[in-house]
DNA sequence: CAGAATCTTCAGATCAATTTCAGATGGGGC
DNA sequence: GCCCCATCTGAAATTGATCTGAAGATTCTG
């Protein structure tokens, strides 16, 4: 079952499309709702949904203000809703990184198929290529990190902070970022469990733990080389 | 670069798009033509594309039919070109496992950036674009910044002011508005640390430290070239 | 259930980043 | 050309983000 964040003021629409989607094929998906700007970034923020779909005329924080701040740190399909065909708005809303853009009115069975091919495309392509950094080398689908020729053990935090760095080599991972894909978006953690973690990360990989650059204020690094 | 297989079989629709995306960025894109069914799958085989556009309507084989046998054996991102705008269609497309569909007559602008968006979906990436001006770029979703093919390391302010000027490239920034964009709408800062970053900024960008522009009274800018 | 491994919390230390400050500079209006 | 005030500059002071070591809490394993 996938997991959908709905952020749309008008409740027809808003019922429209969570009947839709729960019923045409039973347990297929879960829509949440959310009324407006503010709530759909706190739930974004709360839960791991696969999909967003964002009206964009909303009140106080519309869709394109949460797709911006969403992008911050993830990377989740977008869809935008909206009324407004305007081709301006239409590059607007690509240029904020969203995935699609819908024009009300538009028919739920298209609306329903498009979620379905963007959450499939989103998962579908994850192939797992070995990743590289000068001698060190993570295989994601064993799990296996090599240092130098010889095989480190790494805890599951240190594993997937260096994944994550790794994934993104040559990008700053800011703090918040690491901590939501490592621990989960709803994480409650505090803050510092990162520090230490990096740091036992660091000496885990022993020469190659400096590969791992802090960028004070912005987060750690793993530069491209 | 990206490649992208066309295949279409109206020489005018054809012309258009290669032009459009040849052009708009150079070496965005590289397009290749077929323009015929059996011509494409053939091409579809032999060529590592990142996205095929398919007309719908060709003579021989048509778009729903190439798109089967090509999902046979491959993931590749598929988006429908067509002048039916049927919803029985569209919904056929999707059945057909592709990505997305666009009904002729369409801007331009919007297919060349639902192409974008759906290559960077499938490659895993939804990106920023990269801001330019002169021999300096700047990379959002990195948070890179090159000067001269070298690149620079920054602090959080001073990326911080840098992004803020470039995503306003020619225009003026109020000493106020950058503050609040960069320190935060309540931030209670003396007026005077903000001369401070500008000249680190400056240093650390070398010669391109010019092309920040004080404007005496008004603020500063980087003026689009 | 004990013992080990892992994860989290905490507090003091450290050092780069940021801010403050005071004098120098220079652009623009008169 | 002169003066004023906004901005620049260098250096010093302060802050605060990160590091570190150690200890407590939790989870895993046999």
């Amino acid at each position: 079952m996938y997991r959908i964040l709905l952020v749309e003021d008008d409740p027809d629409i808003r019922e429209l499309i969570v009947q839709y989607f729960t019923k045409k094929e039973k347990d297929a998906f879960r829509v949440d709702i959310a009324v407006n700007g503010p709530r759909g970034l706190e739930k974004a923020a709360e839960n791991p949904y696969d999909l967003l779909l964002l009206d964009v005329m909303l009140p106080e924080l519309d869709g394109f203000a949460i797709c911006r701040e969403i992008r911050r740190s993830s990377d989740i399909p977008i869809l935008f809703i909206t009324a407004r065909a305007d081709e301006s708005d239409i590059l607007h809303g690509y240029a904020l990184g969203c995935d699609d853009y819908v024009v009300k009115p538009f028919p739920l069975p298209v609306l329903y198929q498009k979620v379905g091919a963007l959450i499939k495309r989103a998962k579908g392509l994850v192939r797992f290529p070995t990743l590289h950094a000068g001698s060190l080398s993570l295989n994601p689908n064993n799990g296996t990190v090599i240092s130098d020729d010889r095989e480190v053990t790494l805890t599951a935090k240190e594993y997937g902070i260096l994944r994550v760095l790794l994934e993104n080599k040559g990008s700053i991972i800011s703090r918040e970022q690491l901590l939501n894909r490592v621990w989960g978006y709803n994480h409650t953690t505090d803050e510092r469990v990162l520090d230490t973690h990096i740091r036992n990360l660091r000496k885990a990989l022993g020469t190659d733990g400096k590969i791992i650059k802090t960028a004070i204020g912005r987060g750690y690094t793993i530069e491209d080389c």
